[in-house]
DNA sequence: CGAGCGATTCGC
DNA sequence: CGAATCGCTCGG
């Protein structure tokens, strides 16, 4: 059984965005516990954005506006963002404050909690319930209104480690046509072979 | 101050 | 493939 009490170390979140997220957030545990429902999930995919130089981030080039200020916060909050007028998306904060880097998570493979998820997602279908970052927070009750900024050292929301090493994937990253030269970059990282994923 | 749009999802 | 739906950004 796993101890979701863990909660990553506090060092992982001040360093290079890739490393953390290739070799400490692809495969952790996403955890949540709002409205008094715990419920948690192991990272199956996720995304690189960087605050300087990518055109694809929010921040891109170190855009400080009150939506993207959490991202210039220090490593280990949340950065949530709404869009599409009902989806929230969640990411984790990476590296020193005034730095604007970014992960987003955009797929997870239940583990705990799973009533919880069917309730909160109106759907029986595992496959379905956390396979997409809109999906995922609705799963874990993630909202930008409750959320954007939260400490991920808290009680509320928080990653704990993960217990094996994964064989990573790299592929570009989806939904950001927008980007220019940057729309090919392969920063999205999947596990290898776990069917829990977002989009072919 | 308002037009335009988005790191998506779902149903037709 | 198009609608849903609204906060944020930017231009006037």
């Amino acid at each position: 059984m796993i101890d979701f009490s863990l909660k990553l170390a506090s060092e992982f979140y001040l360093q290079d965005a890739f490393q953390t997220a290739q070799k400490h957030l692809l495969g952790s545990y996403l955890c949540s516990n709002v409205d008094g429902k715990f419920t948690a999930g192991m990272i199956t995919e996720l995304e690189v954005y960087i605050g300087a130089t990518d055109r694809a981030c929010h921040a891109y080039p170190n855009k400080l506006t009150p939506r993207t200020a959490t991202m210039f916060k220090a490593g280990g909050c949340a950065y949530v963002f709404f869009v599409y007028g009902m989806y929230n998306q969640f990411n984790v904060v990476v590296g020193p404050e005034g730095t604007a880097n970014a992960v987003l998570i955009r797929s997870l493979e239940p583990v705990a909690g799973l009533d919880v998820m069917k309730e909160r997602r109106h759907c029986d279908n595992m496959k379905n319930l956390t396979t997409g970052p809109g999906k995922l927070c609705q799963a874990l009750g993630i909202a930008k209104k409750q959320h954007d900024g939260i400490d991920l050292r808290g009680d509320e929301i928080w990653i704990s480690p993960r217990i094996q090493n994964y064989d990573c994937i790299a592929k570009p990253r989806v939904g950001i046509d927008y980007a220019g030269e940057d729309k090919d970059n392969p920063w999205r990282y999947l596990i290898k072979d776990n069917p829990f994923i977002s989009k072919v």
